[in-house]
DNA sequence: CTGTTAGCGCCTTCAG
DNA sequence: CTGAAGGCGCTAACAG
């Protein structure tokens, strides 16, 4: 690897000093015009590429954003993630990714290398082993500005964007309760999560508050996977009185459901509606095609750069927790349609 | 955002120089086991977090990997991702993320935001617009560590991993043929896309190798996207002898053929076979089920890296063009079964 | 408008 | 086994 032109390759081409050069690169406005110029042109001929290491070492910034998130394998993160890095590019910043891979010890490594990084913000969804987030309050500490997309915990004074979560499982409960159904059952994911646990309180007040009595027997507490979903039903249609809809907390669970309801021959929505949370991909694709309520994933990202973004302007002054919300958007198909 | 504590500080605070407490933290072996304990216990007592910008700087080496992608919006580069992001992880690297959103600007703006960025690595998937490879013999020439994944190009002299496309699509093709279909057409994606023209080949050579005729009217040059599916379904059922079986470039493709048949009362497998190519989530899980071809992404991801880091570790010396191609795997599925 | 100087934090010779 | 000194490339304060 030959050696990268310098600033001071150029100076010493030019007969000028580097911060001369510096300055014109930087557009500085104390530097003439046609000197402007003869640096640029010289930085071209020599093929010079400005070394952001070390201009982050002399300004202390990266304009690099450290995301962590549980896995890049779904798709979920995958679109987030996709809307925080276009939103960074256009701010001229980077983003570095780490996987948790939903472990706290790998959460706690990957918040270490960002701080290692010296990135300038950090922006992190929780991993579902997560149970001690000293991690989290030790880069508060630091002064290093961090938030949460998606998955957050409200304790640690730390702004957090996501969406409105008990309002979707609200109007989930509530669609299901509007076609009709009666007996509605719901397939939880980890509660210490404040995400999952916020879906399970709009599904009970949605049934309060149309005086529907609440049944504890039908909250399964499953996970994020088709398996969950599978095991849920095969609980519920053990019992007495069994279910005539599933709410699930999430697209998968909700996929598992309706495979084991087809394997059992029992018809959805004839029969059982359904209704899962995410939107994911495939929901739109499979038969009966899935209701469920999207999670505005890309604005999401976006939203989640802008908050980091003003965090990291702002500095020291405004300290205030800033909780973004967005509005969860209910998409009815085909496995809650009744009628 | 007050001052990180650094090794001057630990150095001050023992009353040894800094040196010193660099070769400790580094384990040097020249350092006595006492003085590095020492040095150990008041870093954690100070808080000390190494800034690696600074050893950057020094170094010469950021072990930062820089990834382009298409999109992270498609779980086929979040996979491939996942698996890239882990193997790095384990070998102390970092994933710098970069999307060209299939957009040839974007890409070569990515290009040298890691170039300026000094990543020890770059990997790369071809955005479909490019047209113009400067950027990545650009690369080459600078002598940084570059390697393709997926969407390749082996005009360049620049080594790569990928499926073998031409296989993969030899395969679908073949097993269409053994279950019977007889005229089998081929929606393609961009054809200067080495990745999709090794698959138009290969679905060619199945036909000749079983003596089925080609017909150059069942190839429909489309994309990568449930609209060109869509498409290509309604240009070829207009023809005069219509196929029954759709071989697909990808699996949105071959989804948007699904719809359009099911729209038009072909039923799916009975009277028109379809299998796609990439084993996306959803193929799985919709109705018919999708026949496929699997990619094999986490695996590629972690073989990606691999690579990548062969290079960067071989330095000059070894200066050869790998070609690593995974083998693909055909997933058969309701969508081409006609038994 | 441009030059001089100094230093960001770390590492690596070269001495001792 | 440890210290002293210099420099990676860039920028900002201070001069002129």
């Amino acid at each position: 690897m030959k050696k990268p032109v310098t600033i001071n390759d150029i100076a010493r081409e030019l007969n000028i000093t580097a911060a001369t050069v510096s300055r014109a690169l930087s557009n500085h406005r104390e530097i003439s015009a046609a000197t402007k110029e003869i640096v640029r042109q010289a930085a071209i001929r020599l093929d010079y590429n400005p070394n952001k290491v070390a201009s982050s070492l002399r300004s202390g910034k990266t304009n690099i954003i450290g995301v962590l998130i549980p896995t890049a394998e779904h798709i979920f993160f995958g679109s987030v993630i996709h809307g925080i890095s276009n939103a960074a590019s256009m701010n001229g910043y980077e983003v570095l990714i780490y996987q948790s891979n939903e472990s706290e010890q790998f959460e706690k490594k990957g918040i270490n290398a960002f701080l290692n990084a010296r990135v300038d913000g950090i922006l992190a969804s929780i991993a579902k082993d997560t149970r001690d987030f000293s991690h989290f309050s030790y880069v508060k500490e630091k002064n290093v500005p961090i938030a949460f997309f998606d998955r957050f915990n409200d304790s640690l004074g730390i702004s957090s964007v996501c969406i409105d979560d008990y309002r979707g499982a609200f109007l989930a409960a509530e669609s299901l309760i509007k076609e009709g159904y009666k007996r509605i059952a719901y397939i939880s994911g980890p509660l210490h999560i404040k995400t999952f646990s916020e879906r399970v309180r709009g599904y009970k007040d949605a049934l309060e508050q149309y005086d529907m009595n609440f049944d504890p027997g039908l909250i399964y507490n499953g996970d994020i996977s088709i398996e969950a979903g599978r095991n849920a039903i095969k609980a519920f249609f053990k019992l007495e009185r069994k279910p005539d809809a599933i709410c699930a907390v999430e697209d998968f669970t909700a996929l598992g459901a309706l495979k084991e309801l087809k394997g059992m021959g029992i018809n959805v929505p004839g029969d059982v509606g359904v209704i899962g949370f995410c939107n994911d991909l495939f929901s739109e694709h499979i038969s009966p095609s899935l209701s469920t309520v999207d999670q505005q994933t890309v604005a999401m990202g976006e939203e989640a750069f802008e908050l980091i973004h003003k965090l990291i302007k702002d500095g020291h002054k405004n300290q205030r927790v800033h909780r973004k919300v967005l509005e969860p958007i209910i998409v009815l198909r085909e496995s809650s349609k009744r009628t």
